[in-house]
DNA sequence: ACGACTCCTTGGAACGGTCCAAAATTCGTA
DNA sequence: TACGAATTTTGGACCGTTCCAAGGAGTCGT
């Protein structure tokens, strides 16, 4: 195997020129002659030559090369945005390079020092368990943008996020609209996101004047934690005519504990999810949820990043999305 | 933000030693002296040094990273492994690079020939869509481990695979034990494990005595393929017993289409899927399937790939593993 | 007091590129 | 035919490390 590759230097023995020639030519300049430049192609292409980009790198202190960490992969939300990210990155030519902490913050921290000794030009967080003053420490270092979470944004930080307020009024408007007054909570946790749609829950049911009928069950964003949630939900009581999940992963499970206690969806129990993830859309599921552009949140943080890395002046530094009601098979009228 | 990046020599001045002793104090030699090596740490930690590992991997001519390719985002089984790669090759302290074809062939090799220039010290491709040609010309220059794909196998390529042979074998044993008779296939294309799992379909079907009751309907591994593929399936003569489909994304779009057409699962229909995607277990689908150790597999692929940079001797090129049954609730005896 | 050993420490040459100022060549034209 | 401009080409410094041969400082035994 590795018998030492050619380098820049063999190319140019080999077309005999120098090897400041050669590196003109592999760049593709205009100032290399025609005759040079057939000379040295076919010398590399003779030698097997590859450009070391790690030399690169060092010689022109441009990594081309994104650091991303990603939390969970449990959670098909992160796969996804990464997904819209990673095509950004790979259009621009850059490269990604991927940490995951393993839910362990020790790790975490490490791995992402490491992305920073490797010289990534940006650093892009889908991670919603990152401490705010680890943020903020890497973002004096190296662009950083990070998705879903928005408090965090501030000078140096972008944040790319959906509108979760409005979304979260859009599932309740949905279930209103088909004439829902006693509608459940199941609840993600304390992370952000799972906040904001908690307290419109809320909100929107006191305002609808459904003061007395607000219940909530805690859950995690599991699908086990819906499931358990949605259990307690329908033995605690008469059942509520719907529930809104806190996100996709829960709302399942929220399904299956109906179905275990024999009520049907929708006609019996109307459910409503948040997230849009790919797998809410298998027939066999057909979850109605709240959709985040997944994709384009992931492709936004990227652009975002390029525009900080090329110097850019923006002065906001959150980009907002609006989610997107997807009706699907899980919502209907209340039986009356 | 970046006003050039304090430097080993940086370092060195403030300490007031040469900076080939804090190299090796960074390094942690244990020949520097204590006295040295405190100055050092607090010179360093003053400054905020990080190492440069550009610098470090063109000197040592280790890049400490490995390639890894990934097909698709849209079938979970490919994050499932590279999570599980991911976990040992951070433990071996090395960085993981990510790229990913987007189904485009022209793209996805550029996309490899870049790992290959930034010298990834491995490459670990998970993907089913690589030209065996391809991949023989990337292992010339690295070592490769393919991920799923038997057939690739050979001198200077592992493969780490899951022995689908055993599995179909698997799966249709546990129909038959369930005293199925009539038993569909959702196939899968033309990709390596979906054919061997048509295949063995066959043979089990012509062993049990079954031949005349042979039917396979053509799909490509999709949700959406399998609903098709099942509705015709259903809609084209007696519904048979039991579907056997060739992954668990296309079994839970059997699923939907059995709902559909209002045949209830499994009291009229077993489904049996293969892959063992996480989401397969949700309580709500409750899928009984063939489990291959995805995580398992993408660990051994990345074991077997520091090995071979180890320059370890081993013979055999292809690490087979072991499928399971997972007994869930979609199979069940057929209604008679 | 003087080698012989340790134990630390150091300067300089890589690593494989990029960049730049200057040199060499070619070209157009007076 | 010669000369300045334009086009090509080149050598050397540099990027931030590691590696290595060699230098300096103690320590110890005799």
């Amino acid at each position: 195997m590795s018998e030492r590759r050619p380098t820049i230097h063999d190319v140019a023995a080999r077309a005999g020129v120098s090897k400041s020639l050669v590196s003109l030519a592999m760049r593709g300049s205009p100032k290399v002659s025609s005759a040079s430049r057939t000379a040295i192609e076919k010398a590399a292409a003779e030698l097997g030559y590859r450009p070391n980009a790690t030399a690169r790198s060092l010689a022109d202190r441009r990594s081309r090369t994104i650091g991303v960490n990603m939390a969970e992969l449990d959670n098909p939300i992160f796969p996804q945005m990464l997904s819209g990210a990673h095509a950004v990155i790979r259009s621009r030519n850059y490269n990604t390079m991927l940490v995951s902490g393993e839910r362990d913050p020790i790790v975490e921290s490490t791995e992402l020092a490491k992305l920073l000794e490797f010289q990534v030009e940006g650093l892009m967080l889908i991670s919603h368990r990152l401490p705010a003053e680890t943020v903020r420490a890497l973002a004096a270092e190296v662009p950083t943008v990070v998705l879903t979470l928005r408090e965090i944004a501030g000078p140096g930080i972008d944040a790319v996020v959906s509108d979760d307020e409005a979304g979260a009024r859009m599932a309740m408007q949905h279930l209103f609209d088909l004439g829902h007054e006693d509608i459940a909570h199941v609840s993600g946790g304390t992370l952000e996101p799972a906040v904001v749609r908690e307290r419109i829950y809320r909100q929107e049911m006191e305002k609808a004047g459904f003061a007395d009928r607000i219940r909530i069950a805690e859950a995690d964003l599991t699908n086990l934690g819906g499931l358990e949630a949605a259990r307690s939900l329908l033995s605690d009581g008469p059942a509520p005519t719907a529930i809104f999940a806190s996100n996709d992963i829960s709302a399942i499970g929220v399904m299956a504990a109906c179905q275990e206690c024999g009520l049907s969806v929708p006609d019996d129990v109307s459910i409503i999810g948040y997230d849009g993830v790919a797998l809410g859309a298998l027939r066999t599921l057909s979850l109605t949820t709240i959709a985040q552009p997944l994709t384009t949140m992931g492709a936004m943080a990227a652009e975002r990043l390029f525009d900080r890395m090329d110097g850019k002046e923006i002065a906001d530094s959150t980009i907002m999305l609006e989610p997107e009601l997807l009706t699907r098979g899980t919502t209907a009228p209340p039986r009356r």
